[in-house]
DNA sequence: AGAAATCTGCAACTTTAGTTACACTAAACA
DNA sequence: TGTTTAGTGTAACTAAAGTTGCAGATTTCT
């Protein structure tokens, strides 16, 4: 085994021996590339040719959508352990990709050709399985931010944000300005610093140029769907 | 074979004959049962138990969902051809609903119990790429929602709502009061009136008591995600 | 160090949406 | 046929969010 085949098989142990076949592993192994993107770098964009899908190993993929005005509206995060659901199908069926990744961390993954997608769906149980969850744990995500999006203000919102982006980060020091904040928002960098600044006078946030620190936030009730 | 049969039958060539294989269909026809219910019966509620999945081959079910504060949120129409996904996976694992499904006209469907359903996705591509097919078509139907409410303000969308209501419903007159717009929206009714009344001012809407007549509305841009 | 770029704070304002209250009218019904 | 009930119109107000413009602070770059 290549010393390349032996990361790969390291690296899909650690997360994915829970999940998958010991005999899928293998395939993976056999047929995988590790790939691994340093933070902030643009993992895929909009249009790119889908021909791998990728297991995510560590660190975190943000998934973005733009739509024909050129909004951008991040959909949700990618971690170990998860795939990108809406790039199988595309992926299938030749597609090009309709969204747009980037590292939010330092990341790894395992990328899987095209070619057996469709035939591991047919003998392995674990991946069908795995495929099929992953489509229904992104449904899920999506409902929770329609709902959000329909009832919380914007404060709400934005507390909200705060916290999915400390988790991720596994940090309660957050290196973002007010500007990337408004554009993930959908808003204005003024309704956002003066937002905050009411988040600091209630004594839940701490700013600073260019950093948040998150002191006292309650975590909003779970959206138990 | 018996009547009920004859009348499944008959229910799924119609549409699920492009869908699904021959000897798929048979099984179907073996195991499934019709249903029909009638305009504005509640086809299932929060916390039912998940044993059938539905098959709808005729009317539409309109999908909502509530969260813990009581509010409901219209998630999205299923029509004929149309199976709900998220149901799938809570079927499988014996889970109870997260959704409340009533008909939006007189619709029937084919149902199917919960034990084939995994076997089903082994031994027929057309059932797996069915599932899979539905999930990914929601997905996309669910991002679309998202990125509405994140850019689009009330306006547009309470455009939006009455066209997909007049899609749904393949009629331009729609009998709906403002109150139940406005509740599907998540505002209050005097600003639905309000809108409403600005829109019949562009020509773009007629207003009755409990009527709206769609006259002249451009389609929003369509957004090709 | 000095200049340029980036980030934040904030005031003043407009627009959009939500709230409250009440009058009026068509439909249901007893 | 009168009396509820439900649906609509609308005014007057409040609250939330978006806009514009600019000052000042911090960081980065040369």
């Amino acid at each position: 085994m290549t010393k390349d085949k032996m990361l790969l098989k390291k690296q899909l142990e650690k997360y994915y021996s829970f999940i998958f076949e010991k005999n899928l592993i293998q395939e993976i192994i056999a047929v995988g590339t590790s790939q691994s993107i340093k933070k902030g770098e643009l993992f895929i964009d909009y249009g790119d040719e889908l021909t791998h899908i990728p297991l995510i190993t560590s660190g975190a993929l943000r998934i973005i959508l733009q739509d024909e005005k050129g909004n951008e509206t991040p959909m949700y995060y990618l971690e170990k352990g998860e795939t990108c659901a809406i790039s199988f199908i595309n992926c299938i069926n030749r597609q090009h990709s309709i969204f747009k990744g980037v590292a939010e961390k330092d990341t790894e993954g395992v990328f899987v050709p095209v070619e057996k997608l469709d035939d591991w769906l047919v003998k392995y149980k674990s991946w069908r399985h795995y495929i099929i969850d992953s489509y229904h744990f992104r449904l899920i995500k999506l409902v929770k931010s329609v709902e959000r999006l329909t009832f919380n203000n914007l404060e709400d919102r934005l507390v909200q944000y705060l916290i999915d982006k400390s988790e991720i980060m596994r940090s309660k020091i957050l290196k973002i300005t007010h500007l990337e904040i408004s554009d993930d928002l959908g808003t204005a960098r003024p309704v956002i610093s003066r937002l905050l600044k009411d988040l600091e006078k209630e004594g839940k946030i701490k700013l600073k140029r260019g950093v948040i620190v998150i002191s006292n936030i309650q975590i909003l009730q779970n959206y138990t769907v």
